[in-house]
RNA sequence: GGGCGUGUAGCUCAGCGGAAGAGCACCCGGUUUACACCCGGGUGGUCGCAGGUUCGAACCCUGCCGCGCCCACCA
């Protein structure tokens, strides 16, 4: 008997796995080693994610948890797959959520960023940033997130500030941008422009009020639910076509409160079944009528300043917008030029994304990307294939907003953020200035006081981040990234602009698919946010449940596109299950359990070890499937990280812990040649359980493999590859009927209320199905794990004894008396209905006529035995009841 | 108004043309020497509704109903 002597690292692992002792120094050890760093001279294939950089302002939440649980997870594959992994870590600058947030801190001094001065309040976002920023990195650690600290970078580095401007200036130069004076979206409480997509809409209730223009004949009425623009108003539309007022058209009309004369214009754009028929038009406070305006020659008039507070003279000057429009209503009702109220009226009303403050529509000039060309060739990326999006639902989206986008505003009137790089000279001039040239000097010339939108630089960070616009060895290398794993929340914000810069300046696209992941919710299905104050820090949990608990919970309920619930209880059972696979390896270390030597040759394992084989080889080919797809199956689109994770867990739990270990305790209570298989089997199964497992779960696999295989580290092991020669579907049906008899044989234990502690004499009859030569295979196992005593072949069931019949066996018990007569009979009465209810559906089908004729011949023949099987356990069945004794 | 998705066990979700699944919860039984963060057994579903295609539909088609998200210059 060759006993390996207890492995000295076993004796360390205590019964429960505390996350907390371990993790802390194997992220040091990882660093130090510098797993994480990319060599940029390696002739190792790069893969390369650039993290969506989180704003310095906040910490991050469970959205970011989980998106770097799927970003690290596919990175550590990679690395271990022989990759030149680089996953760049960064974070974005989030010029108005940064600068609200510093200002809101000021607030509770009293201090505005105007009594601080620009200077001096960019040094204190500055200051935060610093603080702030640790913040993240901290939280970064704790997650494992195994990023490239040599590479941080941050939006406004020296070098990214670089590439903004050059950007810029190449757009200015190539006409794509331009400034001008239009209607962009205002936010009178942040006092900048804000772009389309910074704009929520939602459903407000609100009133719409019809009023009278006009006097007499040429009266006409019109319907706003913004009164006060009415001060405003520079014309009325009406439809060409519109009988009604065709009289009108050409013809000017007195506006009320102000005495001004305005001109009635006919226009497409009116809908003539809408309302009256006729609108107002305020083009300097409305895109549409500013377009309307701009079509007929009408006066573009402003009336609010950038608190959106009135500025036409008169009564109303100095109004906040809503208290004149409430003023405005008062006094045209007064007037008698209110023709009728409607409330309430229920519209789309625009909402400052950073801070909910309804968005003013206000003409003012403004910087603008000229995003057709850019929008277009994103679209053609993806239309022809270039750039895949995971998963494809999402596509439709992608089109519908590239091919209707708008003229991007990029200008923010905003002090933290890229300034524009364009000076205005004394006589008007405009010069834009790139990177490497001298701004001018000289009397009157001064610099664009606005800051550019934040996304504008984000946009640039697949290459920004390394070196662009210098050609720098990383950016050959790693550009284009590998992959973009983003929320699909932030598809438009980001991923187009990215898109739209990278076509634009690369001139490849940054990425050749993106893949998109749902929003974490709570358990009742909320999204997690500040408001709902359902949010929960991801700390909490590593605290209490440690990160791979966290990360393996968010793993398993990520299926690409769609919403992750979060609960605590989720992270609970995934800690049980890190804590599972401690205690597994804990087993396979105590049994001496090794990876050295060649795995023994078919003929000298059990089956049941062939069997463990040839499932983890399955398991491998099914988790390569599931990250990377299946190029011959359209539907298999690969990123399916719940399934990994699902995957492995069953795998682990269900087949290696409740079954390959049970019985594998056999071979190795008994020692001999047979434990030395078995041992070196157990070795190989959780050297690649655990490699499977480490992209998902790593420090808790960092600590079992270096402990199992005495190894430098899993970070560096060779990811597993499928070994299609170890299937063996003999022994997966060995195996099979073993989980069969053990399983019945437990079931009939249990409804006999038969303690587990009692060993049954039994026997195992073998019938027409199965040869005793087979049974006696399955022998010491059942008898182990169904406890029975002195299990062996025999030809008959000894009189008294009960039977369990599972699937042409009959395993016979001495139950001696404690048999629980009425019991049995229900049983097997209840038994007896569900074989028949089976028989007669099965000969229904074979009953007809077309299934015979149309059905796949394996599909008739597996009905087929079905049948017979049924028919057969009919028949023993009743037999057993009637051998039951009367009473 | 357009687009996309979704409705399967009490809860959260897999399955997407050939015998209804998982985790959690629940019930019963367990001091089985890796693990009670565990082990064994069990209850629970006309797969939203109504039609259709098919030998066969949770899965494909049509229509309805519910829910969610995205886009939209509905005065």
């Amino acid at each position: 008997m060759t006993t390996t002597a207890p492995d000295p690292d076993s004796q360390q692992l205590p019964p429960q796995y505390t996350p907390a002792d371990v993790e802390g120094p194997l992220y040091e050890r990882w660093v130090e080693r510098g797993y994480f760093t990319a060599d940029v001279d390696s002739d190792k294939p790069p893969f390369t994610i650039v993290i969506p950089p989180p704003n310095v302002t906040g910490s991050l939440h469970m959205g970011h948890a989980f998106e770097h649980t799927l970003m690290d997870a596919l990175v550590r594959r990679k690395r271990m797959q022989g990759y030149e992994a680089l996953w760049l870590p960064g974070m974005d600058h989030a010029g108005i959520a940064t600068q609200n947030v510093v200002e809101r801190e000021l607030a509770i001094g009293d201090i505005s960023r105007h009594d601080l001065g620009r200077e001096a309040f960019v040094d204190k976002v500055w200051q935060w940033k610093g603080e702030s920023g640790g913040r993240i990195l901290g939280q970064m650690r704790r997650l494992g997130d195994s990023v490239d600290w040599t590479r941080e970078r941050f939006t406004m580095d020296e070098g990214l500030s670089r590439a903004v401007v050059t950007i810029f200036k190449r757009l200015y130069d190539d006409g794509l941008i331009y400034r001008a004076e239009r209607i962009i979206n205002w936010c009178p409480r942040c006092h900048t422009a804000i772009s389309d997509i910074e704009v929520e809409h939602s459903d407000d209730e609100g009133e719409l009020v019809s009023l009278r223009y006009g006097d007499g004949a040429d009266e006409i009425v019109v319907a706003t639910t913004r009164v006060e623009t009415m001060l405003g108003d520079t014309g009325v539309a009406v439809h060409p076509d519109d009988e009604r007022y065709r009289h009108l058209v050409g013809r000017q009309i007195e506006l009320p409160l102000t005495g001004r004369l305005i001109p009635v214009v006919a226009d497409e754009h009116v809908d003539p079944e809408f309302g009256t028929g006729a609108v107002k038009v305020t083009p300097a406070h409305d895109p549409n009528d500013f377009a309307i305006g701009q079509r007929h020659g009408l006066q573009n008039l402003s009336i609010m300043d950038e608190a959106a507070a009135i500025t036409a003279p008169g009564p109303f000057e100095g109004l906040d917008r809503f208290e004149a429009r409430t003023a405005v209503t008062e006094a045209l009702r007064g007037l008698g030029r209110v023709v009728a109220e409607k409330r309430p009226y229920v519209h789309s009303v625009g909402h400052c994304s950073r801070c909910k403050t309804v968005v003013e529509p206000r003409l003012s000039l403004q910087w603008f990307v000229a995003v057709a060309p850019l929008a277009k060739a994103a679209g053609d990326a993806v239309r022809d294939g270039r750039v895949k999006i995971n998963p494809r639902e999402m596509e439709p989206r992608w089109f519908g907003w590239v091919d209707n986008m708008h003229d991007w505003t990029i200008s923010r009137q905003l002090w933290w953020g890229h300034r524009i790089p364009v000076w205005y000279g004394p006589d008007g001039e405009v010069r834009v200035v790139g990177a490497d040239e001298e701004p001018p000097t000289g009397e009157g010339w001064a610099q664009d006081p606005d800051v550019l939108d934040t996304w504008f630089s984000s946009g640039l960070w697949p290459f920004s981040t390394l070196g662009w616009p210098d050609r720098t060895r990383d950016l050959e290398r790693f550009y284009p990234t590998s992959v973009l794993v983003t929320g699909y929340d932030i598809l438009f914000f980001w991923v187009a602009r990215m898109m739209m810069f990278g076509i634009y300046a690369m001139p490849e696209p940054p990425f050749p698919v993106v893949a998109l992941h749902g929003m974490v919710r709570d358990s009742r299905g909320k999204k997690m946010s500040k408001s709902f104050g359902n949010v929960i820090d991801p700390l909490d949990w590593i605290d209490k449940y440690g990160a791979d608990a966290l990360r393996f919970a968010l793993a398993r309920g990520a299926n690409p596109g769609s919403d992750v619930p979060m609960a605590e209880e989720w992270v609970e059972g995934a800690r049980n299950f890190t804590n599972k696979l401690w205690n597994a390896t804990r087993f396979a270390l105590l049994s001496g359990a090794t990876v050295e030597g060649d795995l023994p040759p078919a003929d000298r394992l059990s089956y049941a070890d062939r069997w463990i084989l040839s499932r983890l080889a399955t398991v491998v080919a099914e988790v390569d499937r599931a990250f990377d797809g299946d190029p011959a199956d359209p539907s298999a689109e690969g990123f399916e990280f719940g399934e990994v994770a699902r995957t492995l867990y069953g795998f682990a739990w269900n087949e290696v812990c409740d079954w390959y270990i049970e019985v594998s305790k056999l071979p190795i209570n008994a020692g001999g040649p047979e434990a030395d298989a078995t041992r070196r089997v157990l070795g190989h199964v959780f050297d690649v359980l655990l490699r499977l497992l480490h992209p998902l779960v790593p420090f808790v696999t960092e600590r079992l493999w270096t402990a199992l295989t005495r190894r430098e580290s899993v970070v560096v092991a060779d990811w597993p590859a499928p070994d299609a020669a170890a299937r063996d579907e003999q022994a997966e049906r060995d195996m099979g009927r073993l989980q069969e008899l053990v399983t019945e044989v437990r079931r009939f234990r249990s409804e006999q209320q038969i303690k587990p502690g009692v060993r049954l004499p039994a026997v195992l009859v073998p019938d027409a199905g199965s040869a005793a030569a087979e049974l006696e295979r399955h022998v010491p196992q059942v008898a182990a794990l169904a406890r029975l005593a002195d299990l062996r072949v025999g030809d008959g069931v000894p009189d008294g004894w009960q039977e369990v019949v599972v699937a042409g066996t009959r395993v016979a018990l001495d139950l001696s008396g404690t048999v629980d007569v009425r019991a049995e009979r229900a049983r097997l009465r209840k038994a007896i209905e569900l074989a028949t209810a089976e028989e007669s559906s099965v000969a229904a089908k074979l009953a007809n006529p077309s299934f015979a004729e149309r059905a796949p011949a394996p599909v008739v023949e597996k009905t087929r035995t079905r049948q017979s099987e049924a028919r057969a356990e009919i028949d023993r069945l009743t037999a057993l009841l009637d051998a039951l004794p009367a009473q």
